[in-house]
DNA sequence: AGCACGCCGACT
DNA sequence: GTCGGCGTGCTC
């Protein structure tokens, strides 16, 4: 009897063998139930061997393999087997992580065999408005199977416990009937024209759309460098159009916040809203599955998505697109640290299909690759409808003591008012202020279960840590000196909004920030509001930086600029002109010329020559040439161990301990001394880490495959990131 | 991760 | 004399 390979979801790095008496090669990539321990459990089929090496009287045989569900293809679980080896995680978790939660339910129900059904002539016909509201179970299921050509008994149960018998009620109605289930294994439909598109390309674009539609049905990595409104979004649809209208299916990767309902309405209406599926954490279980299984059976063209959907699983992919690719969200930072645009390079690589990486302001590591002839690069210098806005660093030296506004930026929002254009402050801060001082013996609110200071929220009258949550009452005295003279200190978005109101009676002024969007749908109001012109002030953080354009929008003014400037993390700089090179593309538009007035207190820094010329290739090189000369990556390798306790002792003994096992092992890497992070203590948790340092890629992963071992313990909780984009 | 087994303090 | 603390070790 032939034995199964099966990965679990458990945090050993070991795959675990059962019997199946009819299993073949054919079952690799299933989904199967196991009995482990004393429960039940959905693996992933990885191998079929006729051989084991666990004595047979403790192999079990497996419950049942899923063999009605589309199979993790062989080119995933490549994918997977790659995420293991370079990011040294339990190939288990890796597999059952990327696939909907959905699947991973045991009850006999999630798994029970194929039936399909679809709605009739009657059910495509039906109003869903004519559904009520509250009928929310029966909405989610007319929606559904609009979505997806048929539905399985497992998509139609994870929309809700009582899904299929409102089905059964539906085909009671006729709306609903049965039919035969799809072939996992055959391909979708293929011939597909897209909407044939009448968007004129500038000669740039079209050059860039030729480029990469000539390497179609090979790996090449495009490096699309365009600086904002330069009409990258166009060169993305063309070839995915390209890509398309010869029977593929394209990947398009963007990060979280911009995954929005515009861009998706955007990719519908050019592609047809039946041939594309979004992917992003918003989605409930149910719907992700169906929009993953219609992925996977090749009857959507295109999945747009955010970085879990770099492992979705597409039989015809021919091009993937990796927007915004410097953007940090795509690297995950919890449990598989792993990076979707490396992944999506690994991927096309290993597909034989080509990648678009577009930016403004591309990471280091890939204007490197450019440097090296690994990328092919493209360029969009071109704006569309108009000049780039003009830049301007504002030395804020010579200004009094609490002011924060300089003339010349108060003058660029009072001029914008009165032509009827809007401005933006740009703070990236929220609160009212970052620490509340005690001014007679300089004692700060502190948190208690973090090492990080008070942020003082005027509005809700509380003191509150933007690294716990925690909130405090602001207390009425310095609980150090009894003192009562405690003043805010510095400015964060709410403060600036209340100088503003001041400084400016009359103007209509919104705030923008986590704050003032926790309500669901906020955002969208106000947003609604600063392009109906409702709005002459903004203020807001990074959430305005990306992705929105406003065209009334002229000004744009960037206070405390200076913060990351002078932080330990070598990154940091990368970050801010990326920021600052992000917020200035907010101003202006078509045929009002935008400026930016960027407030410092340190403008003789080189970053602020490349960004007053708008160069991001200068600073690119400038700071590759730095990171060459210190020795920080690219052009070394790095991996972080981190280490997490509520005993401070037992992190660092744990870092000490992993130190010295992993200087005896003699590779050629270089281990720095365990250090606490930038906030050492989170929610009362102590944190440390340990900096390893390779020059080549190999030599760090032999290493990291020798330390693994000496890593294990339950004491503290430890974590693995190899290329760690934080410290 | 769960979940057992396994040796030392306050309670029916 | 037991119930239970969470330390260590295993799950095919």
């Amino acid at each position: 009897m032939p034995f199964l390979q099966v990965a679990l979801d458990v945090p050993v790095d070991t795959l675990f063998d059962y019997r199946y008496p009819d299993a073949g090669e054919d079952d690799v990539g299933r989904l199967v139930v196991v009995p482990f321990g004393r429960a039940h459990r959905v693996g992933v089929v990885t191998g079929v061997s006729d051989t084991t090496l666990i004595e047979s009287n403790r192999v079990r045989q497996a419950t049942r393999i899923a063999r009605h569900l589309p199979r993790v293809p062989a080119e995933i679980l490549d994918l997977a087997r790659f995420c293991h080896r370079y990011y040294h995680h339990p190939l288990g978790e890796i597999l059952l992580g990327v696939l909907p939660t959905a699947l991973r339910r045991t009850d006999a129900t999630a798994l029970t065999p194929g039936r399909a059904f679809r709605l009739t002539a009657a059910g495509l016909g039906v109003d869903l408005q004519a559904v009520p509201a509250r009928a929310t179970l029966q909405r989610r299921l007319l929606e559904s199977l609009r979505d997806a050509p048929t539905l399985g008994v497992p998509e139609i149960n994870a929309l809700g416990s009582s899904a299929m018998r409102v089905l059964r009620v539906f085909m009671h109605s006729g709306w609903v009937e049965e039919t035969v289930p799809p072939d996992p294994a055959a391909p979708g439909e293929v011939a597909f024209a897209p909407n044939a598109s009448s968007h004129a390309l500038n000669p740039e674009q079209s050059q860039a759309v030729a480029a990469v539609v000539d390497t179609l049905g090979r790996f090449e990595t495009h490096l699309l460098q365009g600086v904002t409104g330069s009409g990258k979004t166009e060169v993305y649809l063309q070839v995915i159009a390209e890509a398309v209208a010869r029977g593929g299916q394209a990947l398009l990767l963007v990060p979280e916040i911009n995954l929005t309902p515009q861009l998706q309405a955007r990719v519908d209406d050019r592609f047809g809203a039946d041939r594309v599926v979004a992917l992003h954490s918003g989605l409930a279980e149910g719907e992700r599955l169906v929009r993953w299984t219609k992925a996977a059976r090749g009857e959507a063209t295109i999945v747009v998505g955010t970085r879990l959907a770099v492992f979705t699983p597409m039989p015809r992919l021919a091009l993937i697109v990796v927007d915004e690719e410097h953007d940090a969200s795509y690297k995950q930072q919890e449990g598989l640290r792993y990076h979707a645009r490396d992944l999506a390079i690994v991927r096309g690589r290993d597909r034989g299909v080509p990648l678009v990486l577009g930016s403004a302001t591309p990471s280091l590591e890939s204007v490197r690759q450019v440097d090296a002839g690994r990328y092919r690069p493209a360029y969009l210098r071109t704006r569309a409808g108009g000049a780039a806005p003009s830049v301007r660093v504002i030395d804020t030296r010579a200004l009094p003591p609490g002011e924060w506004l300089h003339p010349a930026s108060a003058q660029a929002i009072s001029g914008a008012i009165d032509r009827g254009e809007q401005s933006l402050v740009f703070i990236n801060r929220r609160g009212y202020a970052p620490t509340l001082l005690c001014h007679h013996c300089g004692w700060v609110a502190p948190c208690h279960r973090c090492s990080a200071r008070l942020t003082y929220h005027h509005g809700a009258r509380r003191l509150r840590c933007h690294h716990c949550g925690h909130e405090a009452l602001p207390p009425r005295a310095c609980p150090s000196c009894g003192s009562q003279d405690l003043r805010p200190l510095g400015q964060g978005t709410e403060r600036v909004e209340e100088h503003l109101v001041a400084r400016f009676p009359g103007a209509r002024i919104a705030r923008v920030d986590r704050d003032t969007t926790r309500r669901k749908d906020a955002f969208a109001q106000l947003r609604d509001r600063i392009e109906s012109g409702d709005i002459d002030l903004l203020v807001g953080t990074q959430m305005l930086a990306k992705g929105h354009d406003f065209p009334r929008l002229t000004r744009v003014v960037v206070i405390g600029a200076d913060q990351g400037l002078f932080s330990p993390d070598y990154r940091a700089e990368e970050r801010l002109f990326a920021l600052l090179l992000q917020v200035a593309g907010r101003a202006g538009r078509a045929s009002l010329a935008g400026e930016v007035l960027v407030q410092t207190g340190a403008p003789e820094h080189p970053l602020y020559a490349a960004l007053v010329a708008q160069n991001f290739d200068r600073f690119a090189r400038e700071q590759l040439e730095m990171r060459r000369a210190a020795g920080f990556p690219p052009y070394v390798h790095q991996a972080l161990l981190r280490a997490e306790a509520t005993d401070e002792l037992a992190v660092f003994e744990y870092l000490r301990q992993a130190a010295t096992a992993g200087r005896d092992l003699g590779e050629d890497v270089l281990l720095f001394d365990p250090v606490p992070p930038l906030v050492a203590r989170v929610a009362g948790r102590w944190r440390g880490q340990l900096l390893v340092q390779a020059s080549a890629r190999p030599a760090l992963h032999r290493f990291l495959d020798a330390w693994w071992p000496a890593l294990q313990t339950p004491r503290v909780r430890w974590s693995l990131d190899v290329d760690p984009l934080d410290f």
